[in-house]
RNA sequence: GCGGAGGUAGCCAAGCCUGGUCCAAGGCGCGGGGCUCAGAACCCCGUGGCGUAGGCCUUCGUGGGUUCAAAUCCCACCCUCCGCACCA
């Protein structure tokens, strides 16, 4: 019978809306569990992705608070950013390839297409449709505590500005200066995410040399300063346009780009002339080691875009510079037009410096000539020049050429080099980037150095220190990511916590700035606290004063004077910093893994600033990313898939379950529309399958089948519960869904009238251990048992070691095994059996069996050592013939048992197996088609044509079929 | 380049930390059977190879090693994936 999943799920939530059942308040003296997502950001509708993180942390909200403690999970909604704001402008210009995808897959209406280029109706239409969506899915969210961010929500803000009031104050924000990748037109930084070219590409920064040319400096630009004791001349691009100019006071030759360039860099650039680079070519310059002259050379390789535009030349270690080279060479007439005689050129040495295994004096001609390199405009000339660089930088060691540095690894001194060079005067350093990045707009970007840039501190060693200590207080699932936390926290530097762009909350002193968008999310926890009397007393932003936030969270200041300040009641103030005490810490945060590298590390870091070490964060998990049939989520290739579109199509129940199954700890959870489409129908038989056993009626005898059932059970319900306590989500869905399935399935298999009252006791439990994961079908399944309070509410099982049957476990094993060695017997031989005979093991053989695995448990494998120990029992001595070949197989049996077993086995005792396989026979012969008897090995009227019983051995009857 | 994670049967995916119960859970798919007027659902059996008796042989990226015993521990190699920041 299909079951109306819509209208069940539509119920079930309107009746927990009604009851409040997910609204928490404090209830002193019991205990709490505090659980949390990262709000998601609202330029788009919610995807299954989302759905994974939430639903992994309502099952274990819902098994916490089934488990009896006070459960809280409220949610909110993050607007600070710029792609909100991106977006409803690209709307606005009419942008084609997003209206289609707001129609196609966000399913927004045309008349709210244009309303959707104002940012905030668009934050607010998003947020409206999550939040429905999140309802139905069936989160048991406490939906008082809601919140957005930004100014837009100026309580928010207000908290926000608490915030970095108190960071400042404390001198975890400072204010600096820092290289960014910088969209002229935009005025903005260009992040990875805001680029057409250049992914991943960030400011470098180059040494520069600073050349003497007459009464000016000619800086050139390198990666490789060490070099400078090999160089032989300098290359110009004689095409391109220099100029001479004051930096900083200096007089400087550079490309024109370098001067514009530099001015975004702090420098003062006055430019004085320009020129072409031929005006330079032909002329000398004076080397800062050696005092050398050395001539400028043309090069039609060098790139005026590229830092200074100017190329100092090593033609023993960088290739290009050899190849330039030897291009002059080959075609003197070149140097003509600059009036440079051959002989200049002919006489250029290479000078080698570092020496480097696998190559000899001049390892950029050698390979050079190896890869057969045409000219200086070759574009396999960069793939020479990296396997250079990056052998000499790891392996090579500097020669005596290089002074003080001889002797040394290129990549051990780099850095000592550049800072006494610069210390001589004779270095100065630029930024500029590697590869060309270009903006969104189509501007192409260049390094700016902001000034005035606020930072949060994050390179402070104490607040790090604080950092780790947080990581190995708190809990997190799985154990293997804590490490990934330290070393986040190592890596961590400055980090700038404010932009002049989008959504948000302003700097508190300095309301040109708004603090950033992973700089606004890291203690809002704390808010929710406080934000169900927020609404409820529509208390405003001015009533929160800093004294009120420091009282309520950091217990500081006089109650009655702040109560006078503010205007709020003393009781007030005192409930909310009851409720802030009761709800914190944060006993489970939970989110996808990319977060460690950034907010969930933040949100360690602001804790441990602001906050007293019994409020820092408990519990933190990671889940990993979703993909959709295999392959990244993405709008542009089509693969997104909304949670409401999920939900639509599959309830809420089945979305969960797919999810919930889909991946375990940090591993890639796969969504695939067929998985969906299964777990949906399971779960149709599921519903069935337990209507239809709980209208069973039968009154059946308490055997110990029953007594099977209920002992596994037991088993499952420790499962499930170990594995939801370490938010292995993905294993006790598995459990509880399938394998208490299994069990039922072998238990209605083997009796042939179920009991009603233990099929009534397991399905109870059964569908409180599924509460969690798909708990509209389990709400209504509940009730139908009879029940009238919620299943959400119910009682978690709790195992119980009385109810373990050990007897009852092992028979069933028992007979398990043996079915399967019949089964096998059977194929092995292609025989339809018309009677299977089994028979059990003679007495003596328990009596030896039970001696030789008490030898073995005491290390005693030798056969011939056991034989005679077996034989000093006269009992046994008696069959001294028979022990070889029965020890034989039993020994082997024994030494593979594992220890437990071993225990068990010789704790309980053997089973009747004779007794236990009269009883079952009935269900052997139905189950093999075949009639079936049961003999002991010792019967001596027993039927035994072909002398099988012989081989009987305790727990593995012999059997005998034709 | 630097740092990290991982490679398990047709597919997905447990196990690996703490070696033996592992030819290796569970699910999907596939084959066979049952139920049924028929189908779906459901139930049972099978799904590396061989085998007329519960067994044997070969398998857990590749190649070595440790061990009485290795998917599990050690070493080397191959391959895949992720992060490397001003941004949600």
């Amino acid at each position: 019978m299909p079951i109306d999943f819509k209208a069940l799920e539509e119920k079930w939530r309107r009746e927990w809306e009604k009851a409040r059942i997910f609204e928490s308040d404090p209830i002193p003296d019991r205990r709490k569990c505090f659980v949390t997502v990262p709000y998601p950001y609202m330029d788009g509708p919610l995807h299954v992705g989302h759905g994974f993180t939430s639903t992994r942390v309502d099952i274990y909200a819902r098994f916490r608070r089934m488990q009896g403690y006070n459960t809280l999970f409220p949610w909110a909604w993050h607007w600070t950013g710029e792609p909100i704001v991106g977006a409803a402008l690209r709307l606005k210009r009419g942008d084609e390839s997003m209206i289609r995808a707001l129609k196609l897959i966000d399913g927004v209406s045309e008349e709210e297409l244009e309303k959707l280029t104002d940012p905030a109706y668009m934050a607010r239409y998003y947020t409206e449709d999550s939040k429905e969506v999140l309802k139905r899915l069936g989160l048991s969210i406490d939906w008082r505590r809601e919140f957005h961010t930004t100014y837009l929500e100026p309580t928010y803000s207000r908290f926000i500005a608490w915030q970095y009031e108190t960071l400042r104050s404390k001198g975890f924000v400072t204010k600096g200066t820092h290289p960014v990748v910088w969209c002229p037109h935009d005025e903005s930084p260009t992040g990875d995410h805001d680029r057409l070219e250049g992914e991943g590409v960030s400011p470098e920064e180059y040494t520069l040399i600073k050349f003497r040319i007459a009464n000016a400096f000619a800086p050139a630009a390198t990666f490789r300063p060490e070099t400078i004791y090999g160089i032989t001349n300098m290359f110009v691009n004689p095409d391109a346009p220099y100029v001479e100019a004051f930096v900083d006071g200096e007089r400087w030759i550079v490309s024109q780009k370098a001067a514009m360039k530099l001015k975004e860099q702090l420098r003062k650039v006055e430019v004085l002339r320009e020129f072409k680079g031929s005006e330079l070519v032909g002329k000398t310059f004076e080397e800062p080691i050696g005092g050398r002259s050395l001539p400028i050379l043309p090069g039609w390789f060098v790139d005026p875009e590229s830092a200074t535009g100017l190329v100092y030349s090593v033609p023993s270690h960088a290739p290009v510079d050899w190849v330039a080279i030897r291009d002059l060479l080959e075609k003197p007439e070149k140097l003509q037009v600059f009036g440079i005689s051959p002989e200049v050129v002919r006489s250029i040495k290479p000078i080698s410096l570092i020496k480097v295994e696998g190559y000899g004096e001049h390892p950029a001609i050698e390979i050079v000539e190896r890869m057969g390199i045409k000219d200086q405009l070759d574009a396999r000339l960069e793939e020479a020049t990296n396997e250079i660089y990056r052998k000499e930088f790891h392996t090579g060691i500097l020669k005596p050429i290089c002074g003080k540095y001889a002797g040394r690894l290129v990549s051990e001194v780099k850095a000592e080099l550049i800072q006494e060079f610069k210390d001589a005067g004779i270095a100065d350093s630029m930024y500029d980037l590697p590869r060309r990045v270009v903006c969104r707009c189509t501007t192409p970007c260049i390094v700016k150095i902001l000034e005035d840039q606020w930072f949060l501190k994050y390179s402070d060693q104490d607040w790090k220190a604080l950092a780790h200590k947080a990581v190995d207080l708190a809990a997190i699932y799985p154990e293997s990511a804590r490490s990934y936390f330290h070393q986040t926290i190592d890596w961590l530097r400055d980090w700038p916590c404010a932009r002049r762009t989008g959504l948000g909350t302003p700097l508190p002193w300095s309301d040109d700035w708004i603090v950033e968008t992973l700089s606004d999310s890291t203690i809002y926890m704390a808010f929710y606290t406080i934000r169900k009397h927020i609404v409820a007393y529509g208390l405003n932003e001015k009533q929160l004063t800093n004294e009120v936030f420091d009282y309520i969270f950091l217990e500081k200041g006089n109650l009655e004077e702040i109560s006078r300040k503010s205007g709020l009641e003393a009781s007030l103030l005192k409930e909310m910093r009851n409720e802030f005490l009761y709800w914190y810490p944060v006993d489970l945060r939970n989110s996808a893994k990319e977060l460690i590298r950034n907010h969930l590390t933040f949100f360690i870091f602001h804790h441990v600033a602001l906050f007293e070490q019994r409020h820092w964060p408990r519990g933190i998990g990671l889940n990993g990313y979703l993909m959709i049939e295999g392959a990244k989520m993405s709008k542009s290739k089509g693969n997104f898939v909304t949670l409401k579109k999920a939900v639509n199509s599959y309830g809420a129940d089945a979305t969960r379950l797919t999810l919930a199954l889909g991946a375990q700890g940090m591993d890639d959870p796969d969504w695939r529309t067929s998985t969906a489409q299964e777990v949906r129908s399971r779960l149709e038989a599921f519903y069935n399958f337990v209507m239809e056993l709980s209208s069973l009626e039968v009154k059946a005898s308490n055997g110990h089948l029953e007594a099977w059932i209920l002992a596994r059970l037991q088993e499952r319900i420790k499962q499930v519960t170990e594995e939801l306590e370490a938010l292995r989500t993905r294993s006790a869905a598995e459990i509880a869904f399938y394998e208490v399935w299994n069990d039922l399935r072998w238990y209605l298999r083997r009796v042939k009238a179920p009991d009603a009252a233990t099929l009534k006791e397991f399905l109870g439990v059964w569908i409180r251990l599924l509460a969690p994961f798909i708990p509209f079908i389990c709400e209504e399944l509940w009730h139908r048992l009879g029940n009238r309070d919620f299943v959400s509410n119910a009682p978690w099982p709790l195992y119980d070691a009385k109810k373990v049957d050990e007897k009852a476990l092992e028979t069933e094993r028992f007979l398990k095994d043996l079915l399967e060695d019949t089964q096998r017997v059977l194929q092995a031989t292609g025989l339809k059996p018309r009677l299977v005979s089994y028979y059990t093991a003679a007495a003596w053989k328990y009596k030896a069996y039970r001696e030789l695995l008490r030898l073995v448990g005491d290390g005693i494998t030798d056969m011939g050592a056991i034989i005679r120990k077996l034989r000093e029992d006269p009992y046994l001595a008696e069959r001294s013939r028979l022990l070889p070949s029965f020890v034989n197989k039993a020994l082997e049996e024994a030494k593979k048992l594992p220890k437990d077993r071993m225990r068990k086995l010789l704790e309980l005792g053997f089973l009747n197996e004779l007794e236990i396989l009269k009883d079952a026979s009935a269900f052997l012969a139905d189950e093999l088609h075949s009639t079936v008897i049961v003999y002991d090995e010792d019967d001596g009227k027993k039927y035994d044509p072909k002398n099988r019983a012989s081989s009987a051995r305790p727990g593995r009857p012999a059997i005998y079929v034709e």
